[in-house]
DNA sequence: TTCGTCAATCGTCGATAGACGATAAATGTA
DNA sequence: TACATTTATCGTCTATCGACGATTGACGAA
């Protein structure tokens, strides 16, 4: 359980930082893949940017692979699976598996 | 999108360390609400595990109210909505808002 | 009132995170 | 080859996190 608990930790961990949540967004709503755009996109350093696709990365958030002289960033949203599990489990009370639009509201 | 971006930040930095999710394990396994207990389970100091519940409740992830001489904490799952809208968003491709066990599997 | 218990807060420490500029590495192009 | 572009890495700095012991405050019991 502490083993399943670290892995979540880790992968929230990813999620804690607005600028992270951002690149996120953008190559969610981008249909390829972009690379140094997202420097623009968020505001900041180049560096700083560099610094955050690699703890996404290494989350197994997103996947980096190297296209010619640029890297092309794409979303793995299987990684986020504990997460969402976790999650999942704290907010369903106890039944509703899935496929189940009863009182609870579901925006 | 920034104000929600932080705030899911914040919610996913609440989460981001194994003693809190043992901590939110063990108000989700508890019935009742519990105490001091929880030092006991998480084996940390007990100021430590006091500033864990800090966060958690400063995150809104718990509530805790003074009970006698001691807090009676119990878990808020509607706090954790907008981080679990945003992978929600994330792992869900496009379609699929939910009922839908196509080639996707859900574990 | 006095004591014991439980939880919160304070102060401190080392470790980590986050930001930046500067630099290096890889690759396509002139 | 030489250059421009793109990304990764390094070094440095400040801020925050996480842990602890010690202390304080609140409450019930003797």
């Amino acid at each position: 359980m502490q083993d399943t608990d670290i892995e979540i930790a880790d992968l929230a961990k990813a999620l804690a930082h607005p600028a992270r949540l951002r690149i996120l967004r953008l190559l969610l709503a981008t249909p390829g893949c972009i690379g140094g755009d997202i420097v623009d996109a968020v505001g900041l350093a180049q560096s700083t940017v560099s610094e955050h696709l690699r703890i996404l990365k290494a989350a197994g958030v997103i996947t980096g692979e190297i296209s010619g002289p640029r890297t092309c960033y794409a979303l793995n949203p299987a990684a986020l699976e504990p997460l969402a599990e976790f999650i999942g489990t704290v907010t369903a009370p106890s039944a509703a598996v899935c496929c189940m639009p009863d009182e609870k509201e579901l925006s």
